[in-house]
DNA sequence: GAGATTATGGGATATCATGGGAAAATATGG
DNA sequence: CCATATTTTCCCATGATATCCCATAATCTC
């Protein structure tokens, strides 16, 4: 199970923590950090979950910058500078840091979030409120998906 | 886990020490030399910093110039004639040197700042100012990466 | 319905950041 | 070449934090 699907509610505890869902952590049991990288996205109230493999995947890509340039100081500090390591405990429990629980409005529950490669973490009712206009903005515009780029091809 | 990711803000010291934050180390580990390269950046008011290996990547970058030339004898100049190897003791601190602390205007306090395959070393005053700059910029101008390359990076 | 897996709670333990003193290494001066 | 001063490195102590471990309840699977 390579993608993250579903959306799962769990509890976070007096200590800050919550369990990550299983089946999240299945998706990530082939990667050489044990636990999730987490941020705060820059576009919505909440945090942004991957693998430690999608952020080697973004580092790559960010080798397209010339180093040293303006391009890839500000990407890296976007998104490097703000991710975290959170290890996850033999029960498959994470620890939510205090500035990104304050950024997505997270106090005692926590709504993981599955985006295929990437996932989510919400404040449930602030999910349910943006996944909702979400919907709508969909069946509005008849929202398409491109068709899928060729794969290969010159380097 | 070979990236440096995050931010950590750790004291300076009155001998000016610092600790090298935990997971930089750990991602560091695999080095030879137990410690850090640093450099004065010769883009912001920070201190560079990465691992040996990093500093080989960059001297097979510089292959690029002709040997001898006046771009070559530059970058060798700013970046290997300035850079300094901090070695760590037992506990994990290293001695910043006190014209790196100037250049980056570091007195009782340092925040190190996950980039990549690098960190940066600020005043985190300074950063913060930087950091909040260059997120404007990145939103203002809709910042992406290239697509990703068809060759390598996980599936 | 029985066994296994998962989510949750709380106490014990280890790790980390930090401070200060002792010992060693280096530099300075006669 | 030795004595002294200065710097650097090492060692130990401490508080705060994060991690581990065990126990229990809810859920899922077969």
């Amino acid at each position: 199970m390579l993608l993250f699907l579903s959306t799962f509610q769990n509890k976070v505890d007096k200590k800050g923590r919550v369990s990550v869902p299983a089946t999240f952590r299945a998706a990530l049991a082939p990667q050489s950090f044990p636990g999730i990288i987490a941020f705060r996205s820059f576009t919505s109230a909440c945090i942004e979950g991957c693998g430690m493999d999608f952020m080697e995947n973004l580092s790559s890509r960010t080798d397209q910058f010339d180093l040293f340039s303006a391009e890839q100081d500000d990407f890296t500090s976007l998104i490097f500078a703000d991710a975290r390591q959170l290890a996850w405990d033999p029960e498959g429990r994470i620890g939510l840091p205090e500035d990104l629980t304050a950024h997505a409005g997270i106090t005692d529950t926590a709504a993981f979030v599955g985006k295929g490669r990437t996932f989510q973490i919400w404040n449930p009712e602030a999910y349910r409120a943006a996944s909702e206009e979400a919907r709508q903005r969909a069946l509005r515009t008849r929202l398409t998906l491109p068709a899928q780029r060729p794969e290969g091809g010159p380097a």
